[in-house]
DNA sequence: CCTTGACCTGAAGTTTGGTTGAGGTTTTAA
DNA sequence: TTAAAACCTCAACCAAACTTCAGGTCAAGG
């Protein structure tokens, strides 16, 4: 045995060795449990404890983000898990199917957004009025409300 | 007086013009031209007056901003257009071609995260520390120097 | 025992891309 | 002429996703 003969196994981890696992600043991970994306007990001392299915769900969280879904919806997703336990295949299944449906969708919106930008590259469209890129009845959800736009010149 | 015959031919806008014209709102004319990405001059009471290439520019910004380049970068962008006149087709091609390539780049990268999303959920990665979302890098913790995950995004 | 180092809380600061509001001036149309 | 509509500035505020800081507690080692 390397160092540990009396550690129980799966120890609960402190909030500085689930920083350096995880990879996410100490503030990040008190950013996290207020947001309650995570939770964690506390010993006599005050002090958090997790649970070492916290780096899984840091995965999670992680994966999420990279897909661009928000931190509140995330959260959302990990309050629809098993409390206290591991997910299962399964969940991650469900979540990863959801989300990967909306990254298609981000991934679509700026596909198209880049055919048009090829087309008008060409054209010097900005020019003109009918250009698709100037009026983006289509793409609105990447941002913004924005219900203008047209006005005859 | 009924408007539309003895209109001066490329009159200046105002604010309100341009905000009708543009879909922007008054707010977020002002604040672009605080922050440098477009510029009016003041007519004899104080009031913004715009050239009409502003509009031009205003749909560069919007396209810019939905390939996702940030504000800071268009105005750098637009900085290296004509001053005081219209941005010629070849400048347009320019900026185009351009964003088209950072556009490129980040649909590459959310198209890797579906692909590792997509091998991931059929094995139920995340139970795993060696899957390629949970981190090529970090896994077992101990020290990693640079905790960062793929690529950001 | 005593000193670090790790941890605690709550508040405030950061960045991006704006919006809202107060208080005052200018333009325009009746 | 006068009232409304449009405009002006500056400051404060919003949301997301964190970080930083101040001031205090807890835990571990020499």
């Amino acid at each position: 045995m390397t160092t540990s003969s009396s550690r129980p196994i799966a120890r609960e981890l402190s909030v500085g060795e689930v920083a350096k696992r995880s990879g996410l600043a100490i503030s990040a991970i008190h950013f996290y449990e207020a947001k309650g994306l995570i939770t964690s007990r506390r010993n006599a001392g005050n002090q958090r404890r997790f649970h070492r299915d916290v780096l899984r769900r840091v995965a999670i969280i992680k994966v999420a983000q990279r897909t661009g879904i928000p931190l509140a919806e995330i959260r959302d997703a990990l309050h629809t898990l098993p409390e206290n336990k591991s997910p299962t295949l399964a969940d991650w299944q469900r979540l990863s199917a959801c989300w990967k449906h909306k990254l298609n969708e981000r991934i679509e919106r700026l596909s198209r957004l880049r055919d048009q930008l090829d087309h008008c590259i060409g054209c010097g469209c900005l020019s003109m009025d009918d250009c698709p890129l100037r009026n983006p009845r289509d793409t609105l959800s990447e941002q913004g409300p924005g219900p203008r736009l047209l006005d005859p010149d």
